[in-house]
RNA sequence: AGGCGCGUAGCUCAGUGGUAGAGCACUACCUUGACACGGUAGGGGUCUGGGGUUCAAAUCCCCACGCGCCUACCA
C-alpha cells in the first residue's frame, strides 16, 4: 500500500464534486422515503455580475453544512441555488463594455440593449456558479433558477397584478431619489448616506416693503431659485410679526410668503427655513401641507432648467452654486458662509450624489404588509432569528416606522412594468398584453417603459423558485423553506420583504429561521471591500490551504465579526492532515479487517476499556454535534469535532490499540481490533463529512467493506457515497459513562508519569519502573486490565500495583485522585531539592483551591441558599482534595 | 441625535451566574515503525476601569473609557 505522507486537498477536490453532482446525490430525489421529512433552503441568489467572495463562502460553508448534515439525517433535502439578474449592476457593466465600443445603450435602443445583456449574461455571467462547485455546495442544479427566467418573470407579474388590485401597488406623483447618473430612481434602501464636510450659507432675503431681511442657512443655495416659502416656528418670538409677510426672492421676480410650521427648529441656523419643495423631501411635505407651488429648477441630469432662469438654465447644479454666491456677494446678501458637516445622499452604486426630484412613479403601500408581518411575528415568533438578539428587534422596529416602497426604475434591464398606457392616459394593469388589450377594449396600447426594482422579485424568491403561482409538488414539499442564512445587511431589503410576500401570497412564511453570520473583516478590523482592494479571494485560499480546512476556519466564524485570519486556515489545513494520517496508519494495518458498524454495538462490556471509551466518546460527540448544529453553533460543532477526532481518537484510542493492531501475529483477535479500529475511524469521518466533504469521502471510499449497506435506510439504493451514510445519531444508550470515568484515571495515570519523566529530564528512550499504590479495589483493576498500555504510553518497563505504596525513597511521586498514589523510582537519577520543589508546588496548588473551597463552605448562608447538589459536589471536591494534599504532605515528610 | 454590539492569554477568537478555554505564537525535550502540517511536558490572564445586585459575577444592572455597526427629515 502506497499511501503519501502528507495530504494534497486538490486531489480530492478534482473528482468527487462531479461525481456527486452527476449521480444525482443533491437533487431531493435521490431520497426514496416516502415519509422522509423535507428540509430547504433557498440560497440567496448572488448577483449574475459578482463573483465569489469571503461572505459568500461564509454563507455557502453554513448553507452546506446544513444541508450535508440533514441529508444524512434522512430528510429529504433541497438546497436551490440560483441568481438574481441584478438590474442596476448589470446595465451598469454592459453599458460600460459598449462606451469602451464608443457606443451608449441609446445607440442600440433597448431591444437590441436587453438582448445584448442577455449575451453577455450567457458568456461571462454567473461566474460565481462555477465557483460554488469548487466550495462543494450540495446544491440542486437541476433547479437552478435565475430571477429573469421566463418562469420567475411570469411570478413577478402574477404578483404585481394581485397587488395592484388589491389598491397595495399605485402610480404616483412624489418627491424621490433620483442618480443623474444611471438616470433612474432609487428607493430609500439603496441611498448611500456620507458624512461631507461642506458649508452652510447663510443667505438674505429681502421683507418686502420694509428695510429688513429674513436670513436662511443652506448647504443648498443653488435651490433657492426654486423656494416658495421660507418657513419658521411658529412659537419663534424672533418671527412671529413676520408670518404672513411676504419675501422678496432674490435673483427672481417672485414673491414668496413666511409661513409658520411646527417642523422648524428654533435653534438650528437662524430659525428660518428656505422652502424648495421640488427640491427637498422635507421642505416637498411642507409644501403639501401649506398648498405651496413646486418649482422646478433642478432636471434629471442635475442641471439647471429654464424655469430657474436665463442666467442659470443649463448649468451644472455645483456650477450654479458658485453663480448664486457671487450673485448673492454682489448683491450683498450674504451674512456669513461657516464650515459645516453634514450627511449626503449617494447612489448605492455609482456614488453619484443624489439629486431629490418630483418624478411619477410606481409604489407598493407597506402598512398592510407590514402588519402581516409584525402579527405573524407578535402571535407566531417567527421568523426566528439567530442570534435574536439583535435581529428580531432590528427586524420589527424597522417594520413599524416602513414607508411606501418606490419599485418602479428607469432602466432597460429586468422585468418590465405589466402596466400599459392607453392614448386618453388610463392605465390597465395586466399579466400579459392579450389581458390588457381585454380589459382596455380595442385602443391603442404602450407596455409602461419602467422596470421593477430588482428586489421586487427577490421578494418572491422562496416560492417562486419553486414554481408558483402554480401548485407544483415542489411548492408543496418545500415551502415554506427551513431556515434563510445570511449577512446582516439585507434584512431590510430582502428578508422582510421575502416575509411579506410569502405571507400575501402563500399565507406561510417563507422560512422558519433566519440565521444572521458575522462578517469577515481584513486583519486591520476594516471591511472587505472592492475599492479598497483589501478583499481576500475565497479561491486563493481554496488552492493554498483546501477547500475543507477553509470551510473549518469559515464555520468557525459565527455571528460575530471576525478578522480574516490565515494562520487559522493552516491549523485546520493541518488538522486535515492529521485526517489523512490516521487513516493512513489504520490502512497501513487493515489487512484481514473491514469496515463493520456492528462491531460498536450490541453488548460491548465484555471489551477492553478503551473500546467502551471511544465508543461513548464517538456517541457524545455525535449528541454534542446535533446538539450544536440544532442551534446553528457552527463553531462549537467544530470544537467538539476537532478534539473528538484529535485528542480522543488520534492521541489516546490510536495509541491504546496499537498494541492490538500491530502485532505481529494474525489472530482473529487482530482482526477484530482492526475491524473496529474501522469502524470508529468510518464514523467519525461520517461525523466530519458535513464541515469536511472532500476528504471525508475521499478517505471513506478507500476503507475497506465500505459499501451501500452503510448508507442511510432512505438512500439505500444509491452507490455507496459517504454523503449519503446515516449520521452518527449520539444515543444515550451507548454513552458509558462509567468507562468514561475509569478511562480518565488511566490517562491521568500516564499524564502524571509524562510529567515526571519531563521535569526530571528522563530521556525519552529511559523505561522506568512504577509503583502505584490504591486503596480502591476498582481503581486496582482498571490499572490491572490497562497495564500494558500504561507501560507502552508511559514508557515503563514494569508496572506493580497494589493497595499500599511501597517504593524506595529515591522516587519521584504523584498522588492522583481517588486516594490513588503513583511512585517512579529514580535511583541515582533523582535530585531531592529538585523533587521537593516540585511536590511543594502541586501541593500549593492544591492548598489554594482547597482554601477558597473551605471558606465557601463555611460560609452559612452559601450552605442555606446554593442549590443542593452545588454544595454537595464542592464537599466531595474539597474531600478529594484535602486527601490528595494530606498524601503529598506525607510524601514529602518522608522525603525528609 | 438616537439605537445596538464589542472590549477575555502576545495574536485571532470561544465561553454568558457556580474552581478561566481553544488555535496560533512562546519554552524544554523528542528523526518513538500514521503524521515534524508531528509527539510529550510546560509557561502565560486582577476576563478595559469603577460602582451595584447575589451565598456566588468574565457572565446580570448602572456609570466611565476605547472600538465598531445600524437607523434618522435639522435646513
Amino acid at each position: 500500500m502506497d499511501i503519501p505522507k502528507t495530504y494534497d486537498p486538490k486531489q480530492a477536490e478534482e473528482h468527487h464534486y462531479a461525481r456527486w453532482e452527476k449521480q444525482g446525490f443533491f437533487a431531493p430525489e435521490v431520497n426514496q422515503d416516502q415519509d422522509a421529512p423535507a428540509f430547504s433552503i433557498a440560497i440567496p441568489p448572488p448577483n449574475v455580475t459578482g463573483s465569489l467572495h469571503m461572505g459568500h463562502a461564509l454563507q455557502h460553508t453554513m448553507m452546506d453544512v446544513l444541508a450535508r448534515y440533514k441529508r444524512m439525517c434522512g430528510q429529504r433535502t433541497l438546497w436551490l441555488p440560483g441568481m438574481d439578474h441584478a438590474g442596476i449592476s448589470t446595465q451598469l457593466m454592459v453599458t460600460r463594455e459598449l462606451k469602451k465600443e464608443g457606443l451608449t445603450r441609446h445607440d442600440l435602443g433597448r431591444e437590441k440593449f436587453v438582448e445584448r445583456v442577455w449575451k453577455w449574461k450567457a458568456e461571462s455571467g454567473g461566474q460565481i456558479t462555477k465557483q460554488m462547485r469548487r466550495e462543494g455546495a450540495s446544491v440542486d442544479w437541476s433547479r437552478e433558477k435565475f430571477t429573469m427566467d421566463e418562469d420567475l418573470s411570469r411570478a413577478v407579474r402574477e404578483a404585481f397584478v394581485r397587488l395592484y388590485d388589491d389598491g397595495l401597488i399605485y402610480r404616483g406623483n412624489r418627491i424621490v431619489n433620483w442618480c443623474p447618473n444611471d438616470q433612474t430612481v432609487l428607493s430609500d434602501l439603496e441611498v448611500l448616506k456620507e458624512p461631507q464636510v461642506g458649508k452652510l450659507y447663510y443667505l438674505k432675503y429681502p421683507v418686502k416693503h420694509s428695510d429688513r431681511f429674513v436670513t436662511v442657512a443652506t448647504t443648498r443655495p443653488e435651490t433657492m431659485l426654486g423656494d416658495t416659502a421660507v418657513a419658521v416656528n411658529p412659537l419663534d418670538e424672533r418671527y412671529l410679526d413676520l408670518v404672513g409677510e411676504t419675501l422678496l426672492l432674490p435673483l427672481t421676480d417672485r414673491e414668496i410668503p413666511v409661513i409658520a410650521d411646527e417642523y422648524v427648529e428654533q435653534e438650528f441656523g437662524t430659525g428660518a427655513v428656505k422652502i424648495t419643495p421640488a427640491h427637498d423631501p422635507n421642505d416637498y411635505e411642507m409644501g403639501v401641507r401649506h398648498n405651496l407651488a413646486q418649482i422646478v429648477v433642478i432636471d434629471q441630469y442635475a442641471k439647471m432648467t429654464p424655469e430657474a432662469g436665463a442666467d442659470f438654465a443649463g448649468l451644472d447644479r455645483y456650477k450654479a452654486r458658485e453663480k448664486i454666491i457671487e450673485k448673492f456677494t454682489e448683491l450683498d446678501l450674504i451674512e456669513k458662509v461657516v464650515d459645516y458637516e453634514f450627511s449626503i445622499s449617494k447612489c448605492e452604486r455609482c456614488k453619484t450624489v443624489l439629486e431629490p426630484l418630483i418624478s411619477t412613479q410606481w409604489f407598493c403601500r407597506m402598512d398592510q404588509l407590514r402588519d402581516l408581518a409584525l402579527e405573524h411575528m407578535a402571535r407566531e415568533e417567527k421568523p426566528r432569528f439567530f442570534p435574536e438578539v439583535p435581529y428580531r428587534k432590528v427586524y420589527t422596529d424597522w417594520l413599524e416606522n416602513l414607508r411606501d416602497w418606490t419599485i418602479s426604475r428607469q432602466l432597460w434591464w429586468g422585468h418590465q412594468i405589466p402596466a400599459w398606457h392607453t392614448p386618453a392616459g388610463d392605465v390597465v394593469v395586466a399579466r400579459t398584453h392579450e389581458e390588457a388589450r381585454l380589459k382596455a377594449g380595442d385602443v391603442e396600447l404602450t407596455q409602461d417603459p419602467d422596470v421593477l426594482d430588482t428586489w421586487f422579485s427577490s421578494a418572491l424568491w422562496p416560492f417562486s423558485t419553486l414554481g408558483w403561482p402554480e401548485k407544483t409538488a415542489d411548492l408543496e414539499t418545500f415551502y415554506p423553506t427551513s431556515v434563510l442564512v445570511t449577512a446582516r445587511d439585507i434584512i431590510f431589503l430582502w428578508v422582510s420583504r421575502m416575509v411579506m410576500m410569502g405571507l400575501k401570497f402563500e399565507g406561510k412564511r417563507p422560512f422558519a429561521d433566519v440565521f444572521v453570520t458575522g462578517t469577515i473583516l481584513d486583519k486591520h478590523g476594516q471591511r472587505m471591500s472592492k475599492t479598497k482592494g483589501n478583499g481576500v479571494d475565497p479561491l486563493e485560499v481554496f488552492d493554498k490551504f483546501g477547500v475543507d480546512a477553509t470551510r473549518l476556519t469559515l464555520a468557525s466564524v459565527g455571528t460575530t465579526d471576525t478578522r480574516w485570519n490565515e494562520k487559522q486556515v493552516e491549523s485546520y489545513r493541518n488538522f486535515a492532515n492529521k485526517i489523512w494520517n490516521a487513516t493512513r496508519f489504520c490502512l497501513l494495518n487493515s489487512d484481514g479487517a473491514k469496515v463493520d458498524p456492528g462491531l460498536l454495538a450490541g453488548d460491548l462490556q465484555s471489551l477492553p476499556l478503551h473500546d467502551r471509551w471511544i465508543i461513548s466518546r464517538l456517541h457524545k460527540t455525535a449528541r454534542d454535534v446535533r446538539a450544536a448544529l440544532a442551534e446553528y453553533q457552527f463553531h462549537e460543532a467544530v470544537q467538539t469535532l476537532y478534539h473528538f477526532f484529535w485528542d480522543d481518537f488520534c492521541d489516546w484510542y490510536i495509541e491504546l490499540s496499537k498494541a492490538a493492531i500491530t502485532s505481529e501475529e494474525a489472530s482473529a483477535e487482530r482482526t477484530t481490533s482492526r475491524s473496529r479500529l474501522l469502524s470508529v475511524l468510518e464514523q467519525a469521518l461520517r461525523l466530519l463529512h458535513p464541515f469536511m466533504p472532500y476528504i471525508t469521502e475521499e478517505l471513506w471510499q478507500q476503507l475497506p467493506g465500505v459499501n451501500g449497506e452503510l448508507l442511510h435506510p432512505a438512500y439505500k439504493t444509491a452507490p455507496a457515497t459517504i454523503m449519503l451514510t446515516g449520521y452518527p445519531e449520539g444515543l444515550t444508550d451507548l454513552i458509558d459513562e462509567q468507562a468514561e470515568e475509569e478511562m480518565q484515571m488511566v490517562i491521568d495515570l500516564i499524564s502524571r508519569v509524562r510529567n515526571i519523566r519531563s521535569e526530571m529530564n528522563i530521556k525519552p528512550g529511559e523505561r522506568v519502573t512504577l509503583i502505584i499504590g490504591a486503596g480502591d479495589q476498582r481503581l486496582r483493576s482498571v490499572f490491572s486490565a490497562s497495564s500494558e498500555q500504561i507501560a507502552r504510553l508511559a514508557r515503563a518497563a514494569d508496572v506493580s500495583i497494589a493497595a499500599e505504596l511501597i517504593a524506595p525513597k529515591a522516587s519521584a511521586r504523584a498522588v492522583l485522585g481517588g486516594g490513588a498514589e503513583l511512585a517512579v523510582p529514580l535511583e541515582g537519577l533523582i535530585d531531592f531539592e529538585q523533587e521537593r520543589q516540585r511536590l511543594g508546588k502541586e501541593l500549593g496548588k492544591l492548598e489554594s483551591e482547597a482554601e477558597s473551597l473551605r471558606k465557601q463552605l463555611a460560609n452559612p448562608q452559601f450552605i442555606e441558599r446554593a442549590p443542593v447538589e452545588k454544595v454537595e459536589a464542592l464537599r466531595q471536591r474539597l474531600e478529594d482534595i484535602s486527601q490528595r494534599s494530606s498524601q503529598l504532605q506525607q510524601t514529602l515528610k518522608n522525603l525528609g
